[in-house]
RNA sequence: GGGCCCAUACCCCAAUUGGUAGAGGGAGAGGUCUUAAACACCUUUCAGUCCGGGUUCGAGUCCCGGUGGGCCUACCA
């Protein structure tokens, strides 16, 4: 009988479902929750999908073997444009989009066989959801979590709608190409940047998470301690006597040359109204957009106001006032001092408008004509760290690095009363508000007599309504006839709705919670959280590291802090692993017009051809080919098709294979086995139609192996290998080096292959590495398990023990070097004391022959590892 | 511009964390079986660890300086 994963994987799965085998169960055991990020519904799974899923279902199924009363759920982040989008395009609900993408993908995603309990998906956008989310940001509402407030957004004036950044192209929007303005909307806000001194210490406690990741995080937080202070302006306008600037640099005081102001500043626009060069100016700064490009490559613009300011420390020094389109009004306060000695942007400003350049410091040593001459053509920025000789100082040493320097300053300005020190956060607050159709509504009221009102808990939830249309631009909840109308749950009276929906990274911020209870009236349930919180280990994808895992962890809080979650859920995910992307050959011609032309790797025929990589299209007929034939076809059409080095899965590129192909042709253990060979999970992994074939080939010889019948014999060589392999998979799969188990899987199997041992010497055997295999490649190793006499469902049995007798062996082979080269080698009992060793080296001929009879310099021992003589 | 990661055989990757560079897979070559092929099995080729220094009895591993690739982030004052 040969290997048929196609009939034996789905009876696995069945018997799986029938034994109940993955609910999850609050019993006497030590739990374990293991979640992978959640799909967005896009309509179809994809490789990285299955490379997530697989390892998530690798570390659940290990731990359910090792006693561990395991929760591995599986839910949809299913609020969010796309949705709309398509429903725009093609017309329908997105609802309807949605659900269907659902259920097709829940369908492509059960062959995997992953250990999911079932019973407790959800999407974000049922209404059960919605309506515990509501619930809760009434909660934060009521806590102070959450605030409304004005804020800038990006507006397409065609679509009539906000834009994300990333849909803000070249300032243009990606969807209606119209110029987008900057806005000023009143929004929802989360607090979030009151916790950002506690997110940023919490960080440290994050041991099991990527140094990275937390990196990432800090930087993000951008804790930064500076100086806050005020500079006298002369002759300007009502009401701005003084301007507010905030510097982290605040020893280069003696440098400044110029004060520079948002075109978003208080001054600025109160110049504007006044005198339409400065509007122009402001206006064209607004045609630059908000975007990454656009902010790297816009030059540096300035105007000048022509009015001035007092230098703090020299009544008689007037600095100029620009405006520049540099300075961002969000961070600090919306103005600097230049100092272009010492800041890559102001050097570039004071260059571009002929401003003075004076250092404040220079190299160790260095005079102040030096220190002048170094920053003419290009700014000193030393590390903060590095000590520096001040020439233009004003308090503490001469000689002293950046950090007392900037201290020195501080505490200078705050004893004579000009400046204080702060810190500041580059966090701001989290603004969700969407002027979107498929989100999660917003549950407050606008009541003319008593202002915004959130919604009565007991009118929860506020549900979308369904007679909508998408034939228009817009947020169809505006122009709906009736949904806004509703009665003010404080006086009674007549009242409108809230139309802007919550940001999805809301939907994604406590989905983790809420599996631990995930039909509860309440939105979490607290003994079932107290219990399953935390996740112990989180896995998914880098591109997250920052954004939804930082809003989870403030949700967590947000949520402890209004009951919904314990204390010690308040850092939500004790351990973190960030997977690698699964990439592909991209392959390319060209059309008669010379641009680029994608081809689907099932499209191509591909092959070693005299030590040349070829590719070529598979035309009709091909498929009828002989393998000879199909080589002179390769031959004939040879070089025809680029083959661009391997790059992450995109349709644009078509360099994509289709998970539920792979299944269909080959099984679900294939693809699962594919994904954790060769490459490291936290590296990319690309896929090769080659590999897996080759993946294949090994779960067939394994299959081969087991149904072997062999005549008795012992083998207690193999009996050893098997413990080492369970000694060595188990600490492989512990240490998310899941390559290294299955390599330590096909040494096993090469042993088993070889052995001549029989009968239930052979089973034994084979029985350990099903249970190995189990985590990976479930199928298979429930069809081993069976073949090899084991009792009841491989997935209920408990993971093997490695007996420590058979580890080790008895004597161990020591290599010698002498001066470092390796020259001969002994055998010695494995617990041989060090002198015997030595004794036995200095007897040995080779080493003997080396010295010449002189005795040895050195004698380096390492027990079980290695002898050194240094001759 | 800033930060992080990576570089070992033709390719993907191991190397007990400073102790014999090769565990494993793929590809290539040859063979057994076969009418032939597939499957299976056997044999075999191929590097001294990107480059240059240093520390050490000993460096793929640690340190310094380059080169090449990848990821993230960014007018943050």
């Amino acid at each position: 009988m040969p290997y048929d994963p196609s009939s034996s994987e789905s009876r696995w799965q069945q018997a799986w479902s029938d034994a109940g085998s993955f609910t999850a169960t609050r019993d006497s055991r030590p739990k374990y929750y293991v979640l992978e990020m959640f799909p967005y519904p896009s309509g179809r799974i994809h490789m990285g999908h299955v490379r997530n899923y697989t390892m998530g279902d690798v570390v659940a199924r290990f731990k359910r073997a090792q006693g561990f009363s395991v929760l591995h759920p599986m839910g949809w982040d299913a609020f969010g444009m796309p949705a709309e989008n398509a429903a725009m395009e093609q017309g329908g609900h997105p609802r309807d989009w949605t659900y269907a993408n659902i259920a097709t993908m829940r369908e492509q995603l059960k062959p995997l066989g992953l250990s999911i309990d079932w019973s407790r998906e959800f999407a974000t956008c049922d209404d059960a959801y919605v309506h515990q989310q509501q619930a809760m940001f009434l909660d934060m509402l009521e806590a102070g979590l959450i605030t409304r407030k004005s804020a800038q957004v990006n507006w397409d004036p065609v679509d009539m709608t906000v834009l994300a950044n990333e849909q803000v192209i070249d300032g243009k929007g990606w969807r209606s190409g119209a110029t987008v303005e900057r806005r000023e909307l009143t929004q929802w806000f989360f607090r979030i940047s009151d916790y950002s001194d506690e997110l940023l210490s919490a960080l440290d406690g994050l041991t099991g998470w990527p140094d990275k990741v937390r990196l990432m995080q800090a930087n993000w937080i951008g804790k930064s301690r500076g100086l806050q202070f005020r500079f006298q302006t002369v002759d300007a306008p009502e009401g701005f006597e003084a301007i507010e600037v905030y510097t982290t640099r605040p020893d280069t005081l003696m440098g400044a040359s110029f004060v520079a102001l948002s075109p978003d500043h208080p001054l600025v626009r109160d110049l504007a109204a006044a005198d339409p060069k400065v509007a122009a100016f402001v206006e064209d700064c607004r045609k630059i957009g908000t975007t990454e490009e656009a902010i790297e490559t816009a030059p540096k613009l300035g105007f000048d106001t022509g009015l001035t300011v007092k230098h703090p420390l020299d009544e008689g020094w007037q600095l100029p006032i620009w405006i520049a389109n540099f300075v961002l009004m969000d961070y600090g306060t919306g103005a600097i001092f230049g100092s272009p000695a010492h800041d890559e942007r102001d050097h570039e400003f004071a260059t571009k408008y002929g401003l003075p350049i004076r250092a404040t410091f220079g190299e160790r040593g260095m005079s102040l004509e030096q220190a002048d001459a170094l920053v003419a053509k290009v700014p000193y920025v030393p590390l903060k760290s590095e000590i520096v000789t001040y020439v233009r100082g004003f308090s503490g040493q001469a000689e002293q690095t950046g950090e007392a320097a900037v201290d020195a300053a501080i505490a200078h300005a705050e004893a004579h009363g000009y400046g204080e020190g702060v810190t500041k956060f580059r966090l701001r607050d989290w603004g969700i508000s969407r002027q979107r159709y498929w989100g999660c509504p917003i549950p407050v009221l606008h009541c003319e007599k008593c202002g915004t009102v959130p919604e009565a808990k007991e009118n929860l939830p506020v549900l979308l309504p369904q007679d909508v249309t998408f034939d228009v631009p817009g947020n169809p909840l505006d122009r709906h006839p009736t949904w806004r109308q509703a009665v003010c749950p404080s006086c009674g009276g007549a009242a409108l709705r809230e139309t802007d929906t919550m940001d999805t990274f809301v939907d994604s911020s406590w989905y983790y919670a809420r599996f631990t209870s995930p039909h509860a009236a309440t939105p979490t349930d607290r003994a079932d959280a107290d219990y399953w919180m935390n996740v112990d280990q989180y896995i998914g994808g880098i591109e997250h590291a920052i954004l939804h895992l930082l809003y989870s962890r403030f949700f967590a809080r947000a949520m402890v802090k209004t009951g919904h979650l314990p204390e010690s859920a308040k850092e939500p995910f004790d351990a973190l692993f960030t997977q690698g992307m699964v990439t592909h050959e991209i392959y390319m011609t060209r059309d008669e017009r010379g641009r680029p032309v994608y081809h689907l790797p099932e499209d191509v025929y591909r092959l070693h051809l005299k030590g040349n990589e070829v590719a070529v299209l598979k035309r009709e007929g091909f498929d009828d080919l002989s393998d000879e034939e199909a080589i002179e076809y390769a031959e004939a059409f040879a070089g025809e098709i680029e083959i661009i080095p391997s790059a992450k899965m995109s349709k644009s590129k078509k360099n994509v294979v289709d998970p539920v192909n792979i299944v269909q042709s080959f099984g679900a253990d294939t693809a699962r086995w594919f994904m954790l060979s060769d490459s490291p999970p936290e590296r990319d992994v690309e896929w090769t139609a080659v590999g897996a074939i080759g993946a294949n080939r090994f779960l067939a010889r394994v299959w081969h192996l087991a149904s072997l019948d062999i005549q008795e014999a012992e083998d207690p060589d193999l009996t050893r290998a098997a413990h080492r392999a369970i000694a060595d998979v188990t600490k492989a799969i512990e240490g998310f080096a899941f390559n290294k188990a299955v390599a330590k899987i096909y040494e096993l199997a090469n042993a088993v292959g070889k052995s001549k041992a029989g009968g239930e010497a052979r089973r034994a055997v084979l029985r350990i590495m099903a249970q190995l295999m189990g985590p990976m490649v479930p199928h298979l190793a429930e069809d081993v398990w069976a073949m090899a006499g084991g009792q009841g469902l491989l997935v209920d049995a408990p993971w093997p023990k490695a007996d420590p007798a058979l580890l080790e062996d008895d004597t161990v082979v020591l290599p010698i070097q002498i001066n470092g080269k390796r020259r001969a080698e002994i055998s010695v009992a494995k617990d041989m004391p060090k002198d015997q060793i030595e004794a036995m080296v200095l007897a040995d001929e080779t080493v003997r022959r080396f010295l010449e009879g002189a005795a040895p310099k050195k004698l380096i021992v390492v027990p079980g590892r290695i002898v050194n003589v240094v001759a």
